[in-house]
RNA sequence: GGUGAGGUGGGUGAGUGGCUGAAACCAACGGUUUGCUAAACCGUCGUACGUGGAAACAUGUACCGAGGGUUCGAAUCCCUCCCUCACCGCCA
């Protein structure tokens, strides 16, 4: 959620901002909505504290009268106050009604981008950040696509999983189940490494915490819902682990909060068909693990760049082709202000598949969840949060399983063979 | 799931209708003093929003688990919900 106060200062930058997302000149009278109805709220208010104000003072004397037995006068002034509470009251509701507008239509704004990130509508107006100077690899012939490969080998099993649950669910079995703990794992090791604190949270959270990160409202059809108990399947470990800190004041020194989580995601993808979803290219159920950042400001940018960093070494050390992309405007999540998405080469299927995203959300998430620092005058400020995929298990294990076949079987990376225990899959070993 | 007891500021904990935004103690921070450490003493010590102010700050309002209600007035009384603890039941 903006801040109203940076809405009123720069009223230019979100503008552009706003435009670079696809707002259209009609939708961008928002803003001067909220300005206005801001303004209704301060007046409401010092009205309504000025009766508030009267009314506390007459109760205070009102008390002090009865206690002198001064009874008459008291009770003259209890029909005072009497009708102040009325207009008090109408006051009250007014003012709840015009807080819970002036909050819906801010819910309604998405971040603001920053400076740097492109112009353009849809995934094809991405900007490359970083591309892939070597020359991809080229399969022989007969080469497979990795759900071809997941039978051949018995790894992971697509039907039983539809039988068990229903589409998009695979089943993980022997190799294919160990690989995936390997991945998990590997990963896990590389964050803690890094100096993140390694998180199990829970994977069904609360509305409010849904609230928290900006999946509800405007993601709500994204979540699997257990209607019995009001909760949510958590569709990313930043869920939970973000808003471990909601509604705290962080010490600045405790600055950065670095965490990390491994969990199952939950997504419906509703509305999502076709080639897109074959396979492990998109699922209901994948595993992943997250980083998450809680940031000092001024350090966020240089903060995303190590982040950004991180998974490129984790792509590195498992050999797999990769680029990534600056998001444009019109792509880019609605909570953030600067993602780079990571894409894995997947040989066989010769598509880029995106395995990470990695975001600064600036103050809108924190602004959201209230999440502050005190800064060296005392007061409190908001602190950007950030977070990224490193990684997502489904298609890093789509891209190994495609690349790294041969006549011998799929061959596992050097890094991940401590992990796995067996160097091929398929192989003698 | 059942029964009982509770939920007060960073912590412990007082407070059962007005003098309590909240005692006291601890922690924290600033200072004084002793050669350092320690101790003692003095002071500061919640958040949000509004108003005035360039700011420091002053001032108003709200907040004692959450939401409603009673009352001239609620941390205090009533209702609903949530959570914690104890015991019982069930259970990986």
């Amino acid at each position: 959620m903006l801040e109203i106060q940076y809405l009123r200062d720069q009223k230019d930058r979100v503008l552009t901002g706003l435009r670079k997302r696809g707002f259209t000149p009609e939708r961008l009278e928002i803003l001067d909505q909220i300005v206005a109805l801001d303004d209704q709220r301060k007046e409401i208010q010092t009205r309504l504290d000025a009766q508030l104000n009267e009314r506390n003072t007459l109760s205070d004397e009102i008390g002090k009268l009865f206690k002198q037995g001064q009874t008459t006068e008291a009770n003259a002034l209890k029909t005072k106050v009497q009708t102040i509470k009325e207009t008090v009251e109408s006051e009250e509701q007014q003012l709840q009604q015009v807080k819970s507008d002036l909050e819906n239509l801010l819910l309604t704004l998405p971040n603001i981008p920053h400076v740097s990130v492109p112009d353009g509508r849809t995934p094809d107006d991405n900007k490359i950040h970083q591309a892939w100077e070597a020359p991809l690899p080229v399969l022989p012939e007969g080469a497979q696509p990795h759900w071809e490969l997941a039978e051949k080998y018995n790894i992971i099993d697509f039907k039983l999983g539809a039988f068990i649950t229903g589409s998009g669910f695979p089943l993980f079995r022997g190799k294919g189940a160990r690989l995936q703990r390997a991945l998990i794992n590997f990963f896990l090791d590389r964050a803690r490494e890094a100096g993140y604190e390694e998180i199990q949270p829970p994977l069904l959270v609360n509305a409010d915490t849904a609230y928290g990160t900006g999946q509800l409202p405007d993601k709500e059809a994204q979540m699997y819902y257990v209607e019995r108990d009001d909760l949510y399947l958590i569709p990313t470990a930043e869920v939970p682990v973000t808003n471990m800190y909601r509604g705290q004041i962080i010490p600045e020194a405790s600055l950065p909060v670095m965490l990390t989580g491994y969990t199952p995601c939950f997504r419906r993808e509703a509305g999502s068909y076709g080639a897109d979803v074959k396979g492990l290219n998109r699922v209901h159920q994948f595993d992943k693990v997250e980083i998450v950042r809680f940031e000092h400001p001024a350090n966020s940018y240089a903060a995303l760049e190590t982040m950004v960093r991180h998974v490129a070494g984790l792509m590195e050390s498992l050999e797999l082709p990769y680029r990534i992309l600056h998001l444009c405007g019109g792509d880019m999540g609605f909570t953030s202000a600067l993602t780079y998405d990571f894409e894995v080469y997947a040989a066989a299927q010769q598509k880029w598949l995106e395995v990470s995203s990695v975001s600064n959300f600036e103050t809108f998430q924190a602004n959201r969840m209230k999440v502050r620092y005190r800064d060296s005058q005392g007061k409190t400020q908001l602190v950007h949060t950030l977070n990224g995929s490193a990684l997502a298990l489904a298609r890093i294990v789509a891209a190994l399983l495609e690349n790294n076949q041969g006549e011998k079987g799929i061959r596992i990376p050097e890094v991940l063979v401590p992990y796995t225990g067996f160097e091929w899959i398929g192989g003698d070993s």
